[in-house]
DNA sequence: AAGATCGAAATGTCGGACCAAAACACGAAT
DNA sequence: ATTCGTGTTTTGGTCCGACATTTCGATCTT
C-alpha cells in the first residue's frame, strides 16, 4: 500500500466527521447570532425541529443541549416552555476559565499575574468613566468594607470591594475576565491562608488611596495605586508562602507602601 | 430586597431541578478535576456507566456529550473508542469568549481596551522571562514580518508578531485570553479597513522598538513601547474611523453639558 | 509474510413509548 | 363574580430496543 495515496503524506488537516447534531447546532447558533431569532424569543419546539431538519429527535435534543451549554438558550419543560434564545451570560464565561485553570492547574502567581494586568487598568478606566451612580456603590461597599471585622466576612466585601472597582469601568468584557480569574482565586487553597490584621489594615489604607483617586477622576493615579496594592499583596503573600522566586519590584518611584 | 426578612419565602434562592444526565456530568467531572481520571485514561464504555449508574443511555450519552463541550473528554466511535479524558485546550476558554463578543456585541473600543490591558503587561513580561528560543522565534516572525508586502498576509503576520511576543511571556493563562481576544478583533469588520501604508511603516518601527526592549531583556521599556505602539494604533483607526469619542487622551478639559 | 476479509466492540442514530412539568380551560363551590 | 380544583394539552425529560457506522483485531488467503 502506497503510505497515503500518492503524492500527499501529510499536507491535509485532520477529517473532521460531523454528527447531525452539530450541524443542526451550527445552523441554529448561526441564525441566532445572525439575529434571526432574537434574544428572548423561542425556537421551534423539537418535533418541529424533528420534522423541518429530517434528522431525529435525539440528535435535536443533542443539539440543542450543545447550545444550551454554550448559553445561548435556555430550555424549559412544560406547557409554555422551550427553548429560549438569551445573551451569552458571564458565567458562559467564567465556567470555562475555570475549568481551564483547574485542569491545568494554573498556579496563583499566574492568576495574580492577570490581576495584576487587568485590575489597574480597569481602575483607570474607572476614574475616568464613572457615574456618581458607580461612586455611591462603591462607597457604599467601601464603607461595610472598612467597618468588617469578621475574617470569612472580610474577604467576600474585599473581593466584593474590587469587584465593584471594575465593574464601575464599564468595559463589560473586561469585568467578565476579571470576575471570571477571581473566582478560582477565591478558591484557591493559598488564597485561603490566614490574613493578619497587619495586612488587613495595608489594604484598608490602600483601598481608601484608590477611592480617592477614583473620586478625583484621576485615571493615571488611580492606576498606578492600584498597581502598588496588588504588588505589596502579591509580595507578602508569597513572601510568606516561603516563594521568594515570584517577587515583583514595586514600579517605579519607591513609596514604601506597605509596612 | 435586601432588607431583612425573616421567615417570609423570598430569600430562597431559585430551585435548581437537575437533570439526570447533570447529575452524572458532575461526578464525572469531579472524578477528573480531582485526578482519578488521568488524562489519555479512558472513561467507562456508555453501556458500564449504564450499569454502573442506574440511568438510561440517554441521560448518559448527554453527559458525556456536557462533558466533551466542556473539552473534558474527547470521545471517538469504534472498538477501541471511547471518551478518553483529556487537558481543556485553549479554544474551550476561546470559544465561550468569542460566543460572548458576537453575543453581546461588544464592540471594537472595548476589545482593543482588553488588548491594552493585557498586551503591554505580556510584552513586559515576555522581557522578562523570555529564552533565547522565544527570542529567536519571534525573530523569525519578525522578519518575515518587515519582509512582506501583500496586504491579507501582513495582516496575519501581524496578529503573529504579536502573539509570538505574548507566548514568549511564559503566562499560559493570560496567553489564552489574549489569543481568546485576538480572534474576534481579527473578525470584526470594523478592523479589517483598509492598512495604509503609512501605518504599516509606523507598525513596522513600533515592532522593531518592542523587540529591541525584548532583547535587552529591559521589562518597563517593552511594556511601555507595547502601550504606545497600541494606542497610537488605536486612534488612527478611531479617527479614521470618524468616531473621535474613543481617543484616548488625558481627561484634563471638562465637558460642558446640562447639570 | 503481506494483504484481504470477517467479526467484535464501541459510539452514533433512529423511532416510539411513556413520564413529568407547566399553562390553560372549564366547571363547581363559595 | 371570584376562587378553587380538576382535567386537558403542550412541551421537554427519560427510557428502551433496534440498527447503522466506525474502528480495531483476528483470521483466512495467497
Amino acid at each position: 500500500m502506497t503510505k497515503s495515496s500518492r503524492s500527499d503524506p501529510a499536507r491535509i488537516t485532520h477529517i473532521n466527521v460531523p454528527k447531525a447534531s452539530d450541524i443542526l447546532a451550527e445552523q441554529l447558533r448561526s441564525l441566532i447570532l445572525n439575529g434571526q431569532y432574537q434574544p428572548g424569543e423561542l425556537l421551534p419546539a423539537e418535533r418541529d425541529l424533528v420534522h423541518s431538519s429530517g434528522i431525529s429527535r435525539t440528535s435535536v435534543r443533542d443539539a440543542l443541549r450543545l447550545l444550551e451549554v454554550e448559553g445561548l438558550i435556555t430550555t424549559r419543560p412544560g406547557r409554555a416552555g422551550g427553548s429560549t434564545v438569551r445573551q451569552v451570560g458571564r458565567d458562559a464565561v467564567a465556567r470555562p476559565l475555570q475549568l481551564y485553570v483547574r485542569s491545568r492547574e494554573i498556579d496563583l502567581a499566574s492568576l495574580f499575574d492577570c490581576r495584576l494586568a487587568v485590575e489597574p487598568f480597569l481602575a483607570g478606566r474607572t476614574a475616568a468613566n464613572r457615574t456618581e451612580a458607580d461612586l455611591a456603590h462603591i462607597e457604599e461597599i467601601h464603607a461595610a468594607f472598612l467597618a468588617e471585622e469578621d475574617i470569612s466576612h472580610y474577604k467576600r466585601l474585599n473581593l466584593d470591594w474590587h469587584l465593584a472597582i471594575a465593574a464601575a469601568s464599564h468595559n463589560d468584557l473586561l469585568y467578565t475576565l476579571m470576575e471570571a480569574i477571581s473566582d478560582p482565586i477565591f478558591e484557591t487553597s493559598g488564597y485561603q491562608q490566614a490574613t493578619t490584621a497587619e495586612m488587613r489594615k495595608a489594604a484598608k489604607t490602600a483601598h481608601e488611596a484608590i477611592l480617592e483617586a477614583v473620586r478625583a477622576r484621576n485615571e493615571p493615579l488611580a492606576r498606578k495605586r492600584m498597581e502598588r496594592h496588588l504588588t505589596a499583596y502579591i509580595n507578602t503573600v508569597s513572601a510568606r508562602h516561603g516563594d521568594p522566586s515570584r517577587r515583583s519590584e514595586p514600579p517605579a518611584s519607591e513609596e514604601h507602601q506597605t509596612p
